[in-house]
DNA sequence: GTACGTGCAAAGGTTTTGCATTACA
DNA sequence: TGTAATGCAAAACCTTTGCACGTAC
């Protein structure tokens, strides 16, 4: 985890517990998922550390919050810009790279300062289909 | 309310309240937002009959549930295919109508069946431009 | 009378907060 | 010693659920 090194927080054993359970991990998991994973290292690991290290971690742009699932946050490592399917059955998350037009009105680029995009794509996943 | 006549299920003055609430309302109004307005007339409101009023509503496709908040749901009266775009500083959400080119890659098209797709535009609206 | 809707309160799930304790420079 | 993080429990918030009561055909 040399690549924290500068990081400009505290890099508490719990902390790089979760940025080590992040790394690379394209699950896009929930706060739990993560409690979860990392309590069997930390069996004293609180969901306000949790929390507190997501939040942080997301402030200074390491991580991506999303609001995909309307039952709880997912958290996204993979900073670099790109979009979602989402299997409407079992609300897995597939990651969707590549390059989409998106042109607003120019009448909203006028008004807004707009800041980025993303882009939802919907849809039943092969093994939901199979199931059927 | 005449369009409503067939619409499957009971219109009862709760109902109706909501509905017309609803009707043409382009805040994106959560289920607080909608339980408020509609409390003014009906005192006994319960958030009961709302949430059972928008489940049944969205099942039947006369609105649409957007996750685009991360605090809580908020409903669309209006049901045509359509985009927004949301003020990161006020979390005011504003209809984007328009044709978007969103080709998935022919791989994603084989595995899945995409059903539908949305975008959702980030930026800083024109009322918390000024403000600052 | 039956089926459905309403309304209240309680419960459920996720996230946040307060605060005492702990760790580290 | 001082600053920041941890961990526990409680609280807050949104949403769902159970159930008794009402209402309408």
């Amino acid at each position: 985890m040399q690549k924290y090194k500068n990081i400009g927080f505290k890099l508490t054993p719990q902390r790089l517990a979760i940025l080590s359970y992040l790394e690379g991990n394209t699950e896009h998991p929930s706060a739990e998922d993560i409690y979860k994973a990392v309590s069997a290292q930390f069996p004293t690991m609180s969901f306000a550390t949790v929390y507190n290290t997501l939040d942080t971690l997301r402030d200074r742009g390491y991580i991506i919050e999303l609001n995909i699932d309307p039952a709880k946050k997912r958290f996204d490592p993979n900073i670099k810009s790109h979009h979602h399917l989402i299997c409407t059955s079992c609300k897995m998350i597939k990651d969707v790279h590549g390059e989409f037009n998106l042109n607003l009105p120019q009448l909203m680029k006028d008004d807004f300062r707009i800041t980025g995009n993303h882009i939802e794509f919907y849809g039943v996943c092969p093994v939901c289909l199979k199931r059927k």
